[in-house]
RNA sequence: CGCGAGAUAGAGCAGCGGUAGCUCGUCGGGCUCAUAACCCGAAGGUCGGAGGUUCGAUCCCUCCUCUCGCAACCA
């Protein structure tokens, strides 16, 4: 879209059940301020919204891990997310949250539209009841054996062993945890969306009309849904923690949190215009108002395919664009907050900004760092090594150095003083750097309206690059050794001086309008010295030569960064280790506690009897194809030979388990794994570590024999 | 399994039919106004592997390997 009338831009909803790092910086916070500051310092009519997603089952779940309630988990976490952005210069209009009565209101209204329209569904289906908690329960809530590995705190979403995704009905022995009672099925009714009414339109809208100025892997996440046939999709649940679902009958039912939290870009927006005196209704109905998602690569299918079709059907605009980021990694492996690999928002202010030496030119830094390796078109990685050499040669060494010695010597041979030009005396290195100064704004925002920040970033550097060239080009410092017998530099030389120094002072005044949208910190450090006001920042001031008037006297020169030092990156890199190994003691402890705490529930000597357990012998085993984790044993029982299908495949190599006597459950139902029926299930034992114990009689007896 | 994105000098990325470029790092030289800096030069890649199309492929096609990701009551 060409020249809108207005901007909406939105950054992902940080979900308030905890602190934020500098991968959801770097993915979706950073660009999008990046992006609303170059439209602000244009003039344009633009909001920035965000706010805190306080809904979903992962609230009262961390709510029950630090020993509270889910009210308190987000009052807890939305103020210190909104001062760690404050900190970090990510300036948005408005930081709402969806706890606000307002939002409820909105959302409510959102469902009720959809609903009288006919565009939703309501299916009844059988649901998992926790009847001890009078509780329907969420996925996260049911612990189960994996049907796959076997392991047995698999939860009703995904088995975090084997990584397999779940859905509760396939977890053996299911159990609430909750309670830990077995829960019951009981039956309820659902509202669905319908998405698969809607493929035309989004193929359409995506593949057609936005194959070539959407990311390719934003097309390709959506072309691969797209294709695969979209389903329509539960937008409540059964759940005490959320936003009532406002139609009769629909008691104890909340908005499924994927269904609110877009909408508080809407609510969010309304807030801010109650705030501000304006009407939110254009930036979200007309049809003039350019809307931007900035977000992570795991929130594509929400902003690309799920909202679009809600906010069709609500009657509101589209996006425009959603420049999804991929990931960014830490110090060679991925981010991870329950393994403790990772770099928060709050540890960086605190280490570095907060510090006596630290302050926002540190937070320029990071910004800047992070801006130079965004995940745009792939996966990239944060090392405090490349942090160090970003910072250390590129905005110390090119970018603040310039402006350093445009200062230091503007002080040295022209009295502190903007002197005059003579552009009679311009030569080819004078021209090529004023050319230099008008292309770069041009160069700076064609990349900035293609979302391409890394990029952009670069050519502003490189203009500093440009301006370091021509300073050592025309050399001022040794025109000044030319003397008079007075030891007054000759009017001739003093020219040259002036011309040059001229050049890089207004080149220094536009770096500061083109990295202001990148480092706003730095930008204003530099009118600071320039003595002018922040209004000079304005875009349309940039690639002009006469934003500093002759005569005008600066301030002395001071210097914008610092170097990050060697043994900072070192105590940064033994702190994320030694997060780790803590992380690592932690679970083990816990593992350790939760391998002893389950006790399952008790049953009678019946129960026990009805288990038929024999010694068999392993005949023959083989890998079972594509399965890494099964082999495919014959067991002689004695009496027969049976095919077992057993999941010890990563503890034990075929030929080291022939001939082994074993004890199996002989009468367990039969049942297929990859295709290969298997009767019978043999009895392992787990130790600490996770490795897998055949259970077997101390000496060889008869195969068939019974074990009670 | 399948689908999507990626695999190019030590690192990070461009290129996308005519025998590889950029930034940082490394090495050498020059200079000195500047945060032991700046400027110039050099070394370093058989463009993940194997086939194919083509006069010619990093770029197109096929197969393979590896990395990351993949909703459906998961934020």
């Amino acid at each position: 879209m060409k020249n809108p009338k207005r901007y909406l831009i939105t950054a992902a909803l940080p979900y308030a059940n905890g602190l934020k790092h500098i991968g959801h910086l770097a993915g979706a916070y950073l660009p999008a301020d990046t992006y609303v500051r170059y439209l602000k310092a244009q003039k344009r009519d633009v909001v920035f919204v965000c706010g805190s997603d306080e809904h979903g089952t992962a609230i009262p779940i961390q709510a029950t891990k630090e020993g509270t309630t889910a009210q308190a988990i987000i009052d807890k976490y939305h103020p210190i997310i909104a001062q760690n952005f404050k900190d970090l210069g990510i300036e948005f209009d408005i930081y709402h949250r969806t706890s606000a009565p307002i939002h409820h209101e909105t959302a409510q209204e959102f469902f009720k539209v959809l609903n009288d329209n006919g565009d939703l569904e309501i299916k009844a289906s059988e649901q998992y009841f926790d009847e001890a908690a009078n509780s329907f329960l969420a996925d996260r809530y049911i612990k189960g054996t994996c049907p796959n590995c076997a392991y047995e705190s698999a939860y009703g979403d995904q088995c975090e062993r084997c990584g397999k995704t779940l859905s509760p009905d396939e977890l053996i022995n299911p159990v609430s945890t909750l309670s830990g009672n077995k829960p019951v099925k009981k039956a309820t009714q659902h509202w669905y969306l319908p998405l698969d009414r809607h493929e035309k339109f989004l193929s359409d809208w995506i593949l057609k009309e936005h194959a070539n100025d959407w990311r390719n892997t934003v097309i390709g996440q959506c072309k691969s849904w797209i294709d695969g046939g979209l389903q329509a999709r539960a937008v409540t649940r059964d759940l005490d923690w959320g936003i009532q679902v406002p139609v009769a009958g629909a008691e104890g039912k909340v908005l499924y949190v994927w269904f609110d939290a877009p909408i508080g870009y809407i609510s969010a927006t309304k807030q801010w215009a109650l705030d501000n005196g304006k009407d939110w209704k254009p930036y979200w109905q007309d049809k003039e108002t350019k809307l931007v998602h900035f977000i992570g690569k795991d929130n594509i299918v929400f902003h690309c395919i799920i909202f679009p079709v809600m906010l069709q059907l609500h009657g509101d605009i589209l996006p425009d664009n959603v420049p999804a980021n991929e990931f960014m990694n830490l110090e060679g492996d991925k981010m991870s907050t329950s393994r403790n690999w990772k770099l928060e928002m709050q540890d960086y202010i605190d280490d570095f900004i907060n510090k006596e030496n630290g302050g926002p030119q540190l937070a320029d830094a990071l910004r800047y760092y992070l801006t130079q390796i965004a995940p745009e078109t792939k996966d990239s990685e944060f090392t405090w090594k490349g942090f160090q050499d970003a910072n250390n040669s590129e905005l110390v060494n090119i970018f603040g150095n310039f402006v350093n010695r445009a200062m230091v010597l503007m002080h040295k041979l022209c009295n502190g003083k903007v002197p005059p030009i003579y552009p009679e005396l311009f030569d080819a290195l004078d021209n090529e750097a004023i050319k230099a100064i008008t292309s770069s704004k041009e160069k700076v925002e064609t990349l900035l309206e293609q979302y391409k920040f890394r990029d952009a970033l670069f050519e502003v550097i490189d203009l500093a690059r440009t301006g370091n060239q021509y300073m050592q080009k025309k050399e001022p410092w040794i025109l000044a050794k030319q003397v008079d017998e007075n030891g007054k530099i000759k009017i001739e030389a003093q020219r040259l001086i002036d011309n040059c120094m001229h050049i890089c002072l207004q080149m220094t005044a536009n770096l500061a309008i083109l990295i202001n949208p990148f480092l706003p910190f730095t930008a204003k450090k530099i009118c600071h010295l320039l003595k002018v006001v922040d209004k000079m920042l304005e875009w349309e001031n940039a690639g002009k030569l006469k934003l500093l008037s002759v005569g005008y006297s600066l301030r002395p020169p001071e210097l914008l960064f610092r170097k990050i030092e060697d043994s900072e990156v070192t105590y940064q890199i033994e702190k994320l280790h030694k997060a780790l190994e803590a992380s690592k003691t932690n679970n083990e402890e816990e593992k350790a506690v939760a391998a002893f705490v389950p006790v399952k529930s008790e049953i009678v000597f019946d129960d026990f009897a009805k288990i038929d357990l024999r010694v068999g012998k392993i005949l023959s085993a083989e890998k079972v194809e594509k399965a890494d984790k099964l082999l495919k044993l014959e067991v002689f029982l004695g009496f027969e030979t049976r095919t077992i299908v057993s999941g010890i495949a990563l503890h034990f190599k075929p030929e080291e388990i022939v001939g082994k006597q074993v004890t199996v459950v002989v009468n367990l139902a039969a049942r297929k794994m990859r295709g290969i029926e298997s009767n019978g299930m043999i009895l392992m034992a787990e130790d600490a570590n996770g490795k897998l114990h055949f259970v077997n009689p101390e000496d060889a007896i008869g195969e068939g024999a019974t074990v009670n």
